[in-house]
DNA sequence: GCCCTAAAAGAACCCCGTTCATTTTAACTG
DNA sequence: CAGTTAAAATGAACGGGGTTCTTTTAGGGC
């Protein structure tokens, strides 16, 4: 890059620098705004999308941005609600409720996967309300009630399973080597273990989390079963 | 409080200000620092237990701790050490393994459960090597072997259970009525669904957090052992 | 044409983690 | 015991963060 003399900085998008004065084009938007924080995200990591670095990437001063967002809370919830709406439900029209529920549970955390920096981010806020994840919500617990799950246990196998998505969902966004003992002699059947299974995944090509996604859901949906099973005969 | 005029105001704790220079008696130590941190995220929440915020509290200025501290991050690792040390694993010298698997998920829950608002900040960081952590995992993977599990799937097992918990634990930070649908008509199976489990929680008196994670424990324990039994079956 | 409002800039505020130089003291060393 | 080195505090500063407030310009409705 060339120098800029500090009186004659210009922001990184536009050449010359805009007027003070509310623009003849409109220049923002929630939607542009959300998106480039998303992107910014995914091409940078989630220090480099502050509020900050996003008006930086649009050419525009940071005070700007809080005329079509809150906040930043605001914003991040916003970028939740862009890549909840691609969590497909369509499985629950088709399958049988627990293959349905596995397929949603494989979306779920295949959505998060493609943004694994941001799931740090939204573990950390509180849901918004009027969200679009509740309409996800009524298409799986409208699927449990029709294969006979009581009102009253529908609600807590879907925070159970999604509990698990996003648990496995946060193991994603952290190295692969994460457990690694390295050379160490104290925990000897852990690091056997260890090596172990790292040799399975790699004769495989099996990404670690992935296996421990796949072993968890098989046995979640197959818990599931077998308590529907009891359920329906004590209960009932 | 009084106002304090700005050329002679002192911190909190002591009542005259330190002199510079190395004190007669230390002051700080790792531990103390830790201790101190951990006290201030649950009494008063995770960001009130910056770094500014925890000197001010030992009555110190904030670049005294670096002394004993490298930064943040690894202060926040020792406050794992901290609570992790509280994890028994005793009971996987008790018990058979797939009790032992529960019992140990539910101790590593309601460590993490006490301390809610620290869940979303450990989420965050990856593990320190050479941690408590890894003697812990010591004990799981050894019993696993021992009932029989295959070396190269006692990792994933492990894993997989740990994210269920963790996953767990973010559920706990979040406030009780988060997946509240209101008075919405978009969604009815999900609101009545929602009613109907709020009131058998409310009679026996069972958080809906904690309801979850039994239901999804049992789920899992029951499906690993599925999972063991037909890996004797087909592979040996 | 006037007025209110929307949307930008720009400046400022207070927070944060961290680094550096300085000062004082403790601990070690010959 | 004197001298040196290392440790542990202060104090000042840096660069970054989210946010708010004022000012300026433009658009749209009566």
């Amino acid at each position: 890059m060339m120098a800029n003399r500090n009186d004659d900085d210009s922001a990184a998008a536009p050449a010359t620098r805009r007027r003070v004065g509310r623009p003849r084009a409109g220049v923002l938007s929630k939607r542009l705004i959300t998106e480039t924080c998303l992107r910014l995200i995914d091409e940078r990591g989630t220090e480099a999308a502050s509020m900050r670095a996003i008006a930086a990437e649009l050419g525009v001063r940071p005070s700007a941005l809080y005329n079509h967002v809150a906040g930043y809370n605001e914003l991040i919830a916003g970028v939740r609600e862009l890549i909840s709406e691609r969590i497909p439900v369509d499985a629950f029209e088709r399958e049988p409720w627990d293959a349905a529920l596995a397929t949603w549970a494989r979306h779920y955390r295949d959505v998060f996967a493609a943004h694994p920096s941001l799931v740090a981010l939204l573990a950390v806020l509180p849901l918004a309300e009027e969200s679009v994840t509740t309409v996800m919500y009524e298409a799986v617990i409208a699927k449990l009630g029709d294969a006979g799950w009581p009102d009253t246990h529908a609600v807590t196998v879907l925070v159970a399973l999604e509990s698990f998505v996003l648990g496995s969902a946060l193991d994603l966004s952290a190295p692969d080597d994460m457990l690694d003992p390295g050379p160490r002699d104290d925990v000897p059947r852990f690091s056997s273990a260890y090596r172990a299974r790292a040799a399975l995944l790699a004769e495989t090509g099996t990404r670690p989390a992935d296996a421990s996604f796949e072993l968890g859901l098989r046995a979640l949906i197959a818990g599931f079963s077998a308590e529907l099973a009891s359920l329906a005969a004590t209960g009932r």
